[in-house]
DNA sequence: TGTCAGGTTTCGG
DNA sequence: CCGAAACCTGAC
């Protein structure tokens, strides 16, 4: 079974073991769904590109639109260079992450633009999975510029902070994002004015911290996924109800701490790699209560 | 109908 | 500083 789009993807990316469908469907990115043609195959975006992907086996091939195999970006976001099986071996020293790893072995952290990911993670405030991505795709069908791609027709990247600053907190409404329609268009026309994206990368953690915190709808979780699933903070795990609900099952940490307490006995527990310790065990907790 | 969901802001002590 | 309450929305 072949099907044309496939001879579009004309670049091919060593990424061994690659847990494609946690990775990208997960907690961490709401910009990914499942091209119908192929249960490998998906659809995604950057700030500026629509990202089609196909996982065979140890590799992934790739196209990017309008702009063509654009390499960078696309090593950029899949963090071509980390060593997730050294980070595994690191982190499985913790029996319980131990345990999580051989359920969901090849978790990547993506490193999302950090625009989209601020705007994503306000939306996540109070928030199921499911009702994130709705709000992110009528963000983007209403706000976002349209690309059009081979074989799958139009599709609308997510939103500009300038076309978000620029709308009415009405219209942004309009996507079921309730009371946090007002801190995207405030955030928004914070991060155009401040041009944060372009020095974030720069900063050190402290820094990152202090400023992001000072964006309206941005607390310590939303800014811990924004250092970690846009930034480098790899030594991070935003501590939401269900990481408070593992680390008390699972470690007897009392549910009351302070959440720079939190922070300081992540640092310590996975050497470093609190961010890939975290989406192991948040990914096998949720789905072990589940069944 | 009430509760809850991968929080943040606001307000009262 | 610190603990509560309110907050859009849709699914049990």
């Amino acid at each position: 079974m072949s099907h044309p789009i496939f001879k579009e993807l004309k670049n091919k990316l060593y990424y061994p073991n690659f847990n494609h469908k946690v990775t990208l469907l997960g907690g961490q990115s709401f910009s990914w769904d499942i091209v119908n043609i192929d249960e490998n195959m998906y659809l995604g975006w950057t700030d500026k590109y629509v990202v089609v992907i196909r996982v065979v086996g140890d590799y992934i091939y790739w196209q990017t639109y309008p702009s063509l195999n654009s390499e960078s970006v696309i090593s950029r976001y899949f963090r071509v260079g980390v060593d997730s099986v050294h980070i595994e071996n690191i982190i499985g020293e913790d029996e319980h992450v131990k345990l999580a790893i051989t359920k969901f072995s090849g978790i990547k952290i993506l490193k999302q633009p950090l625009n989209l990911t601020i705007l994503s993670f306000i939306i996540s405030a109070n928030n199921n999975i499911k009702a994130i991505r709705r709000s992110v795709r009528i963000l983007s069908n209403m706000f976002g510029d349209v690309v059009d791609v081979p074989y799958l027709g139009s599709v609308s990247l997510f939103p500009t902070v300038e076309a978000l600053a620029k709308a009415s907190i009405d219209d942004i409404r309009k996507a079921k994002v309730g009371f946090r329609a007002k801190y995207l268009k405030e955030t928004s026309e914070i991060l155009l004015r401040s041009g944060l994206s372009e020095r974030f990368d720069v900063m050190n953690q402290e820094e990152q911290l202090k400023t992001l915190l000072q964006l309206p709808g941005v607390g310590n979780k939303i800014a811990d996924c924004v250092m970690v699933f846009a930034g480098d903070a790899m030594d991070i795990t935003p501590m939401d109800v269900w990481g408070k609900r593992i680390l008390k099952d699972l470690y007897g940490i009392p549910d009351t701490w302070k959440y720079e307490q939190y922070r300081e006995w992540i640092r310590k527990q996975w050497g470093g790699y609190g961010a890939y310790a975290g989406q192991y065990l948040f990914e096998w907790y949720r789905n072990k209560n589940r069944s």
